[in-house]
DNA sequence: CCCATTTGACCGGT
DNA sequence: ACCGGTCAAATGGG
């Protein structure tokens, strides 16, 4: 990982781990009997590190460079990473697409065989509402959209295609952020007992071609997810114009820290709510087993927040605002502490503090 | 019967 | 005309 990265890249890795340990002596000043100033202190280190981790990324290669892109990302030696991929150039065309919702793309690896744990279940109820097959591919495209799509208009969607080289690796892309105000946690939280649908094994369902059959079987009903890239595409700032899901800026939420389990979930919440909202839970949660991860629900924090299911709408439009106006102040009636990025570029570094997380999940 | 999936048709962009 | 994405009728499972 360290040789294919140059001076450049391996300083901002660099201030983002930095940012990342300063976040965790955050969490770990958030109990009550810590002081504000270290809070403060420790606070407004993290945005400087990441401000110089942006700066960074603004002044670096404009096009193709992905600073991020080199130490974790398709080489399968580290399980996961987090790629925040601005410029997706790879069809010039994308951002003049008529969607202009936000797309990032994961890839996803799968064990077939390995037990119901757990596919890529990303936490949300989806339904399968077609399959293409793609020129230059050897396995069709499904298409998926939120159930809720119809009850609350939530316009996530999402396709998942399987790779060519590595049949047991599924690039899932995303598109739009979810709305619903309920996905599928409730799903999630009974996840190994909940028959009905909400909890499917949607993502990877079944992508069976003729020529399929002969192959290991298509339907890794719950395949493993060991190994995933994500990259972010088409943050068109400026025109969402049916976008109910939109990507959220990068923003702390540092509420009222006192509620109780926001020092544990601090960065899930930042995840999950601000950068990573559009992700899987699963994906974001740091629990250790499939099944435990499933209760970290970002619904679950966001209910303690009080951050209602409702003012998604709402949050759309500003959100707008907010992606256009790089500094204004997030919508959310939370959030002292904004680090709100113009174009949502920023990478989590993933592995937050769940180093085991990712050791423990690799494929037989 | 309800709901999700399947699958060919359709549509819009290029 | 081609291609990717979506629709919707048919189908099937619970």
């Amino acid at each position: 990982m360290e040789r294919t990265m140059n001076l450049e890249q391996k300083t901002l890795i660099n201030e983002l781990i930095q940012g990342k340990e300063l976040a965790k002596q955050l969490k770990n000043h958030l109990q009550p009997f810590s002081s504000q100033e270290k809070r403060n202190f420790l606070v407004g280190k993290i945005l400087s590190s990441y401000e110089k981790a942006l700066s960074m990324l603004k002044t670096s290669g404009t096009d193709q460079s992905n600073p991020f892109e080199s130490p974790h990302s398709l080489d399968n030696t580290s399980p996961r990473s987090v790629i925040f991929d601005q410029d997706y150039s790879k069809h010039g065309d994308v951002f003049k697409k008529r969607k202009v919702l936000p797309r990032w793309t994961e890839q996803v690896k799968v064990c077939m065989g390995t037990g119901p744990e757990g596919p890529h279940e990303d936490g949300y109820s989806w339904r399968k509402y077609g399959q293409k097959d793609i020129l230059g591919t050897n396995h069709p495209r499904g298409y998926y959209r939120c159930t809720h799509r119809k009850a609350q208009g939530c316009l996530a969607t999402k396709q998942v295609q399987r790779s060519d080289q590595d049949s047991s690796l599924f690039e899932v892309t995303y598109r739009g952020r979810h709305t619903c105000s309920r996905p599928s946690q409730l799903a999630m939280a009974s996840a190994n007992s909940l028959p009905k649908h909400g909890l499917r094994a949607e993502n990877i369902d079944q992508f069976r071609t003729h020529e399929e059959q002969d192959q290991e079987e298509e339907k890794p009903k719950q395949p493993q997810a060991t190994g995933l890239e994500v990259k972010t595409e088409d943050f068109d700032t400026n025109t969402i114009e049916d976008g109910r899901g939109i990507f959220q800026p990068f923003s702390f939420l540092s509420t009222p820290i006192e509620s109780e389990n926001v020092g544990r979930d601090f960065f899930s919440d930042i995840v999950e709510n601000g950068i990573a909202g559009p992700f899987s839970p699963r994906f974001v949660s740091p629990a250790g087993s499939e099944s435990t991860s499933l209760s970290v629900s970002p619904w679950h924090n966001m209910n303690s927040f009080g951050l209602a299911n409702n003012n998604v709408q709402t949050s759309e439009s500003d959100l707008t605002d907010i992606l256009s106006t790089p500094n204004s102040v997030t919508n959310s009636p939370i959030g002292d502490l904004d680090l709100t990025l113009d174009k949502v570029d920023l990478e989590l570094d993933f592995p937050f503090d769940s180093p085991e997380f990712f050791s423990s999940s690799q494929c037989p």
